[in-house]
DNA sequence: GCGGAATTCTAGCGGGTGTTAGAATTTTCG
DNA sequence: CGAAAATTCTAACACCCGCTAGAATTCCGC
C-alpha cells in the first residue's frame, strides 16, 4: 500500500557531485578539535543531501519520510538526524543548494562573455545556462524548483531572499536589453522574466534527453522566449 | 508546530461555484422518487470538493489532512467517506474538474470567434482563456495544475489522458496556424507548446489581481507568447 | 592495538494519519 | 406523526510519522 520502495535507486551510483560550488557555510566549529569535521562525517553528509534532493524532488517534500532518505542514503532514520537538525533544515539546504547552483551556473556563464556582447545576447546566455544547470544532473536544482511550492512558510519565507537576488540578476538583464533598445518596447518586463521562469522550469517536468540534443535545446528554448513563435512580417511575405 | 491553523478559512464565504460547468456527470433526475440520492447530500459532497480543492492547492496532497478539508467543509473526517471512497479518489475527482474546466473554457472561447478569424488569433484567444479560467475563481483549475506533480502514480497515470486530449487541441492550433504560414518555419512546435503551458501555469504562483487589470495581463501575456521580447527589425530603426 | 572521540544504531515516545463499524441524528415523504 | 432511508458523528484500530536518549559500534591519532 506504501509507495513503491526505490529499489532502483539501489545500485548506488557513486553520485558525481562538485562540492566547490555553494554547498554550505559549514557549521562554526565542532566538539572535537579545532576546525570542523573529518572527511567521513562529511561523505555522508553528501549521501544523505543528495538523497534528500531526489526523494523530495520525486515525492514532495510532505510525501517524503526521513526513511525514504535514510535508506537512499543506506543508512538508518535516526542517524541522519546526528548530520541535520530537523527534516525541515535539511529541505532548507537542499533548496539553497538548488538555487544557488543556478544562480551561479547563471552568473558563470554571462561573465565568460566578452564584454562587447550585445544585451540580448547575454539574456540568450543566461537562459542556456538556466536550462542546462536545470536539466544536467540536477538533482538539487530541479529540487530546488519543484519544491519550493510546498515548502513549510518560514522555510519558504526564508528561502525568498535568496530567490530575489536571483530574480535581480535577471530583471537587470531584461532592463539592459530595454536600454539598449533591443526590446520591444511595449513588453512587461516583470511579467515576461515570470513567463521565463515558469516556462524553463517546467521544462524538468517534461524534457527527456533522449529525443534530441541538449545543445539544440537550449538554443530553441532561448530563441522561442526572444522572438516568440508568429513568423516575422517580413522575411516571410516579401511583396509590398 | 503544526501547520498553522487555517482560521483564515473560518468565516466560511459562500463559495460561489457555476455548477453548470463541467462538474461531473450528475444525476439526471430529482430526489426521492428517481434512481440516487437526494439533492442534500450533493450539496455538501460540493462544499467537500470545494475544501479540498482550496486545501490540496494550498498545502499539497501529501500536506493536506482529512481533517484539514473536513474542517473547511464544516463536517467530521469520518463523514467524508460517505461521499468518497478515499483520499486518492477525492484529489482525482479534484484534478479532474480542474483540467475539464480549463479545458472547456479553452474550447468555448475558440468556438465563440467567427469561423474566419486566423490562426493565430485563435492562439492568441486560447491562450487569454487559459489564464482566465486558471486566475479567476480558479479553486479547481489551479490545484489541477499546482497538485498535479504530487499525485501518486495511479492517480497521475490515470490522469494523463485528459491532459492528453487537452495538450492535443493545443498541438492542433499550432499546427493550423503553422500551415497558415503564420509561424516561423524554425520554430520546434513542442517545445513552444510545453513552454507555454509551463509559462501560463506558473502565473498561479505569481499573478497578483490587486496590481492591474486581468484584461491587460492576458492580453499581454499572449503577445509575449506570440511575438517574444524582441524588437522587430524594421519598426524599431526607420533609418536607412 | 589502545583509548577516546566520532558516527551509527536500537528502541521507543507521543502524536497524528487514513480508514472503518456502528450508533445517533437528520431528512424525506406517505 | 411516524417509519424508513439518508446522512453525520463517535470512537477506535492499526499504522507510520518526526524525533530523541542512550547503548553499540566504528574510526583514527597515538
Amino acid at each position: 500500500m506504501n509507495e513503491e520502495q526505490p529499489t532502483t535507486t539501489n545500485p548506488s551510483p557513486p553520485v558525481p557531485e562538485p562540492p566547490d560550488l555553494a554547498a554550505r557555510p559549514a557549521r562554526g566549529s565542532l566538539p572535537g578539535n579545532g576546525a570542523d569535521a573529518g572527511p567521513k562525517s562529511e561523505r555522508t553528509r553528501q549521501r544523505i543531501l543528495d538523497a534528500a534532493a531526489r526523494t523530495f524532488r520525486d515525492k514532495g517534500f510532505a510525501g517524503t519520510t526521513l526513511n525514504d532518505i535514510a535508506v537512499a542514503a543506506r543508512l538508518r532514520a535516526g542517524s541522519i538526524y546526528y548530520h541535520f537538525d530537523s527534516k525541515e533544515r535539511l529541505l532548507e539546504e537542499v533548496l539553497d543548494i538548488g538555487i544557488a547552483r543556478v544562480s551561479a551556473a547563471v552568473r558563470r556563464a554571462i561573465e565568460a562573455l566578452p564584454p562587447e556582447t550585445s544585451p540580448a545576447d547575454r539574456i540568450r546566455t543566461g537562459i542556456e545556462a538556466h536550462l542546462r544547470s536545470l536539466l544536467y544532473h540536477g538533482e538539487y536544482t530541479s529540487a530546488s524548483f519543484r519544491i519550493f511550492g510546498q515548502a513549510p512558510p518560514d522555510v519558504r519565507t526564508r528561502m525568498l531572499s535568496r530567490r530575489r537576488a536571483y530574480a535581480d540578476d535577471w530583471r537587470r538583464m531584461l532592463q539592459d536589453a530595454r536600454a539598449a533598445g533591443e526590446l520591444h518596447p511595449d513588453r512587461d518586463l516583470a511579467l515576461a522574466r515570470m513567463f521565463l521562469f515558469g516556462a524553463l522550469n517546467w521544462s524538468v517536468e517534461w524534457y527527456d534527453p533522449e529525443k534530441g540534443s541538449l545543445d539544440d535545446f537550449v538554443r530553441e528554448a532561448a530563441e522561442t522566449f526572444l522572438h516568440g513563435i508568429v513568423a516575422p512580417p517580413n522575411e516571410a511575405a516579401p511583396v509590398a
